[in-house]
RNA sequence: GGAGGGUUCGUCUAGCAGGACAGGACACCACCCUUUCAAGGUGGAUACACGGGUUCGAUCCCCGUACCCUUCACCA
């Protein structure tokens, strides 16, 4: 419970205003149901370059871009100034035979300004740290809030960091930091500024700053903010013990209890004097103020209001000599010139604490904007590790082994899904542009994304949706892409062949593929003999539809095979037909058992691609190998 | 329990400043297309948590109730 539990809580922070969306209008192109199309010709390409950018140019510069994270500047360029309208979105449906349902988005002709209500003017220096702890894989709702930041911060032209909040040394796991430096990779995320690539505000691991947070802490007990506290953890907990049994609902050391225990402002300045000189333990904690109405506009949530009398005077600087994430939050986003914190929704009771650090120190504070969080599929809840597990779905971006119970995790990248897709549904996931558009490239998100727009509520975890993404992209995946990934698959299982006949594959296959591997069913189209043997199910499927009557036609076909001079689609259709025609024979009663001869299987392809890849010898082949099994039976 | 947050179809959500048959997508069920399976097309079912107000009129404004969630460490 404590992995499930934790998983969603190192997330991160920030945002700024942002602008109402303007109403969608979508222009110069010709409307049918609804839908815009565009050109014949076009439709296509637009929607491969500009949606989804998986030309194969494009391909080529996906890695990059996706580490850099860069790119945004498309938007920029996209700003086709032209025309001095409001800015317009024009949304891009696909009406072609297979593709019309999802609805993609086009980027936009020009970004123009936005207003928004409740949004803050974002600075031209926007910047926004994501700030996970490295205490295990990184869980896909830290993913999304290292998402958003990232979004806002692009969007706005800013910087987005990163910083390994790493003060807990008990709860440091090897690797974990890797994990995320390549999860962020893998999603296109990568940070401005982080420890790997450096920045002019690091180190970014608080490991490494260390030093600087002391004076801090020195700073806030000078000032008179902040004490310093001696009570051993049998103390406190007798303490919290005395004041339950008092019938005080919630025990805390705050201003009242502080007065009663073992503190700098309880002890004379001798014996704190002498404690400190003798190397007592202590702590460094928050002088909470009494009665003070603490108050913070959030972005997403607006006023939010809680007393001082509900916040205890929380520990900043811990006996080890570390600060605790409270203080070294605070100093670091401070140093940082961290303008919007955008974190999850878990951080929202301790955000009153961090104002009244803020205003303890005399700094100026960032705006802060809680992500909902996300929920189990089933029941209510953080998503946790343990309901993918139950459910069988991922609930990390990568695999992920822990370094001490050696236990496995799986994730969305090995499980063979796009980045995109993972990005894109993690992107809707609390959040949407207004339209109908639900299918965006990470540049169209940057251009859309609007934190105003984010939602309060938690959003349940839909693992069927995302399947969904995932074979939007994937048919929109160059077809060498996926030719060339299916023969290397087809080789990791014993079976060779080229490019060009995968690629051919790819084609027929794509088309009812959610993953890659989905393309593995129609292996057999790559070897030799007949799918029969060997095949009990395939056997099964034939006893059903077996019937002598059907013989005659078979023949026939076979016969006009051997002597077909064009060997294509289209010529091996008019010839079936014409067989059945000749032999007065349904086609009901013959296809199934030409497919069942040939491809060993109920669904897949239509025969006649099947059969003219195959090439006539095999299909024959098969076709002879399918009879002589079946007379067999008769 | 204290504090805080949340609550539109099964799910993600739209609904920009009270007047729409409450829209879309995923999933589901039909039907169409089709040699099969997909894909696609068409249609269907299902939602404003509840109760009061304010109003000519509330999903939308106000109050209350219910339920859910998060959080209460020398963890982040």
């Amino acid at each position: 419970m404590q992995a499930g539990a934790d998983d969603q809580r190192k997330s991160n922070e920030p945002d700024p205003p942002d602008v109402g969306v303007q109403p969608v209008g979508n222009v110069h192109l010709p409307q049918v149901r609804g839908h815009v199309l565009l050109a014949a010709g076009e439709r296509h390409d637009v929607v491969h370059t500009q949606d989804l950018r998986h030309d194969e140019q494009q391909d080529a510069e996906e890695e990059e871009e996706g580490a850099h994270g860069g790119k945004l500047a498309s938007k920029a360029g996209s700003a086709s100034s032209s025309h001095a309208e409001p800015p317009l979105r024009r949304v891009v449906r696909r009406t072609t035979r297979s593709y019309s349902r999802a609805t993609f988005a086009s980027p936009s002709p020009m970004l123009g300004l936005r207003t928004g209500k409740g949004s803050t003017e974002p600075s031209m220096s926007v910047r926004v740290r994501f700030a996970p702890s490295p205490t295990g894989p990184l869980h896909m709702g830290g993913v999304r809030t290292a998402l958003y930041n990232y979004l806002f911060a692009r969007r706005h032209g800013g910087q987005f960091l990163l910083r390994i909040e790493d003060t807990d040394q008990a709860r440091f796991v090897p690797g974990a930091e890797d994990y995320i430096r390549e999860a962020l990779d893998w999603c296109g995320l990568t940070p401005d500024e982080s420890p790997w690539k450096g920045g002019p505000d690091g180190p970014y691991r608080q490991s490494e700053r260390k030093a600087m947070y002391r004076q801090y802490a020195d700073q806030l007990i000078a000032a008179d903010k902040a004490y310093y506290a001696f009570d051993t953890p049998e103390e406190l907990e007798a303490m919290r013990e005395r004041l339950k049994a008092a019938g005080v609902a919630a025990p805390a050391y705050n201003a009242v209890t502080r007065e009663h225990m073992k503190n700098s402002l309880t002890l004379s300045a001798d014996e704190v004097k002498e404690r400190l000189a003798r190397g007592d333990e202590y702590v460094i904690r928050l002088k909470v103020p009494r009665h003070q109405e603490v108050r913070f506009e959030d972005v997403i949530r607006g006023w939010v209001v809680v007393h001082s009398s509900n916040i205890d005077d929380k520990v900043l600087f811990k006996s080890d000599g570390m600060p605790t994430y409270h203080l070294a939050n605070i100093v670091d986003d401070h140093l940082m010139r961290i303008t919007h914190v955008i974190r999850g929704e878990e951080w929202l009771p301790s955000a009153p604490l961090h104002v009244l650090l803020y205003e303890a120190f005399g700094w100026e504070r960032p705006a802060f904007a809680h992500l909902p969080l996300i929920l189990k599929p089933d029941g209510n809840g953080k998503l946790s590790k343990r309901d993918g597990d139950r459910l069988g779905f991922p609930v990390f971006p990568l695999n992920w082994q822990d370094p001490t119970s050696g236990e496995q995790s799986s994730g969305y990248r090995e499980r063979g899904y796009y980045p995109e897709a993972f990005v894109n549904m993690l992107a809707l996931l609390g959040w949407n542009p207004g339209g109908d558009v639900e299918v965006m490239s990470m540049d169209q998100l940057v251009e859309y994304f609007d934190l105003a727009r984010v939602h309060k509520g938690g959003a349940k975890f839909d693992p069927e949706k995302t399947k969904w993404f995932n074979q939007q992209y994937l048919r929109h995946r160059p077809d060498a892409e996926l030719g060339a990934q299916l023969q290397a698959k087809l080789t990791a299982s014993g079976i060779d062949t080229t490019v060009e006949r995968a690629t051919a594959a790819a084609v027929l296959l794509k088309e009812r593929a959610t993953f890659v591997d989905d393309m593995l069913e129609g292996r057999y189209l790559f070897t030799e003999g007949s799918p029969l043997i060997g095949n009990a199910d395939a056997n099964a499927e034939l006893k059903k539809r077996w019937k002598p009557e059907a013989t005659p036609a078979l023949e026939a076909f076979i016969e006009r095979l051997e002597a077909l001079v064009d060997w294509t689609p289209a010529a091996l259709e008019a010839t079936f037909t014409e067989v059945l025609q000749a032999t007065g024979t349904k086609i009901g009663q013959v296809m199934p058992l030409y497919r069942l001869f040939v491809a060993g299987r109920m669904q897949g392809p239509g025969m006649f691609d099947v059969s003219a890849l195959l090439g006539r010898d095999e299909v024959i082949a098969r076709f002879k190998a399918g009879l002589e099994h079946c007379r067999a039976w008769a």
